[in-house]
DNA sequence: TTGAAAGCGCTAACAC
DNA sequence: GTGTTAGCGCTTTCAA
């Protein structure tokens, strides 16, 4: 920047002038100056910047698998919506890793991010101690107990998608649904696994603990879970809690039926285009992601503006595909 | 970090020190510091760090789209292996636009990313002076023509990669193959063509202009490029030169089923686990994704550290998954 | 309309 | 072992 000015023999305070756009700059020196940073190619430094003014118009996104379609159509989503925003987005991966998720918002706050949308692990205590004066929305899961009340919360009536879902099944005659969950930890696999229960309750079925199975939102042990179901059932659906999971649970009824013969249904908590090509029948919830994110980052705009409202928690509906044949 | 010195009674530099571990620092002063340190939940600003030390421990990744498992992978992998050498990643979205390509580079650069992994739209001249000094490895495809000597380059032989599997489906009586492309400025498509036509001029095959399509690498027109090809050819197979397009070849052929009624095969560049599941066979070919990851970051961080040996093209082979009923 | 000087929070050279 | 001081590249008073 020095060189800048001394070429253009002004200060450079003139040149950040000119490069910001304010200040009163007369015309010729402003022309003046811009002709030798084009010549000179150069390119300021927003470290520097950044550290000077206080903010670097970055938002940190910390989700849990960025391999789930789910997420990578919402990290899509909330950059767009950034762009329109004159905002940068990093995207960081936790693997479901609760020590990952702390290390990720500790390095983007100390990279000074103005504001951090996080899909939470879950079990994380004193999450307020953790981000200190940094905004955060959560999305997709709530945080932990005590944190929930302090914080902004964007996601889906995950209780009523899966009680929809389980009740149109009964309705259509299965009498022994299995239920794959991710952990219990996250609030997602909980209200998923509530819903699904109400409705059995409501139809007075009862609740079998042998056809409730829980793993891993990474899908990593589903196979084994659905095969157990197969095997040690006699389920005639299977409700997956994410597209993951339903993913390895269509590998092991495949296989399953290599040797055997069974009509199984399956539904999936989350909707993938390719379900409409599935040999096997997948019925499945989808849901409302861009409303999902564009208005966790609107809420987020907003309090790095300053807002001082109440914490909100906004539930979306979702859409049940039933795909029958 | 003021605060932290003076209360624990020490200089600044000592407080660097401790957090740094460097120096000679005496235990007991250390012990101080650090319970300073804790009490107070201090975190060091990473912007003024990384001014002052001229380093970020970043790399910037610039990918044409998120939604492409192909990608997602790649980016999954890269920032596994980043992980273990101590760099963060930074991930940013192209939409396959030139524009937003050349934006990124110099938002990352002004950032002072410490290398740059790109995977890129293809028709930007003169990337050596977009990116001055800054050290950057291309994957998936390769720079304009003026460029590729003066890079690094990591990516599959999709020449070889494309000709293994039109004579595949040439050796398997298929007689009329359509293709469907992406653009033609990224070589990717370019080469995948090349690699369908030598298999063709091999069997002493017609290359037919109708049978050759092309689009977009987003998928987007692929639908109606489909329709096109099983409404006016005779074609028997289609090939698609990426799994977005692969997504909607499927659904027209679905949709052209439900009222007609022809067998085609379909091949898809790039392999997604629930090709296992279609109703309608695909053929696949599968990258080595992980291998392109780590040899793209590898060679990278040799970059950074200042290694100026030749520019190379690394190519890895592909792998053929024949899925036949 | 412009410039001089201070300072954002950190590290590093040098002195003690 | 520890502290003093200068400075990374920028913006922002304040004064002219």
């Amino acid at each position: 920047m020095d060189e800048i000015a001394s070429r253009a023999g002004v200060s450079k305070t003139t040149v950040s002038r000119v490069l910001n756009n304010i200040g009163n700059v007369k015309e010729s020196t402003s022309d003046k100056v811009m002709k030798v940073i084009e010549e000179m190619n150069y390119q300021p430094n927003e470290l520097a910047r950044s550290l000077r003014i206080n903010n670097t118009k970055t938002i940190g996104v910390i989700i849990s698998n960025i391999l789930n379609p789910f997420f990578t159509l919402l990290v899509r989503n909330i950059e767009d919506f950034a762009q329109e925003n004159n905002y940068h987005v990093i995207i960081c991966n936790t693997d479901e890793k609760k020590e990952k998720e702390v290390e990720y918002v500790r390095t983007l706050i100390n990279r000074k991010v103005d504001g951090l949308i996080v899909a939470t692990t879950g079990d994380i205590k004193n999450y307020q101690q953790l981000v200190g004066e940094t905004p955060i929305v959560f999305v997709d899961r709530v945080p932990s107990e005590d944190d929930r009340k302090n914080f902004d919360v964007v996601l889906v009536d995950n209780e009523q998608a899966s009680y929809k879902v389980t009740k149109h099944l009964i309705e259509a005659g299965y009498k022994n649904i299995g239920f794959i969950t991710g952990n219990n930890i996250s609030t997602t696999g909980y209200e998923r696994l509530i819903g699904y229960r109400t409705a059995l309750k409501e139809a007075k079925f009862p609740i079998k603990k042998e056809l409730i199975k829980s793993g891993s939102f990474l899908g990593h042990d589903a196979y084994s879970l659905a095969q157990d179901l197969l095997d040690n059932t006699l389920c005639d659906a299977i409700f997956a809690a994410n597209s993951l999971i339903l993913k390895e649970v269509l590998d092991a009824v495949k296989d399953y039926n290599k040797t055997k013969e069974r009509a199984i249904e399956l539904i999936s908590f989350d909707n993938e285009d390719w379900f409409d090509h599935s040999s096997i029948n997948i019925t499945s919830i989808k849901q409302p992601i861009s409303d999902i994110a564009q208005k966790s980052l609107e809420i987020l705009l907003d309090r790095i503006k300053g807002s001082t409202s109440n914490y909100k928690e906004i539930r979306y509906a979702t859409e049940l595909i039933i795909r029958t044949k």
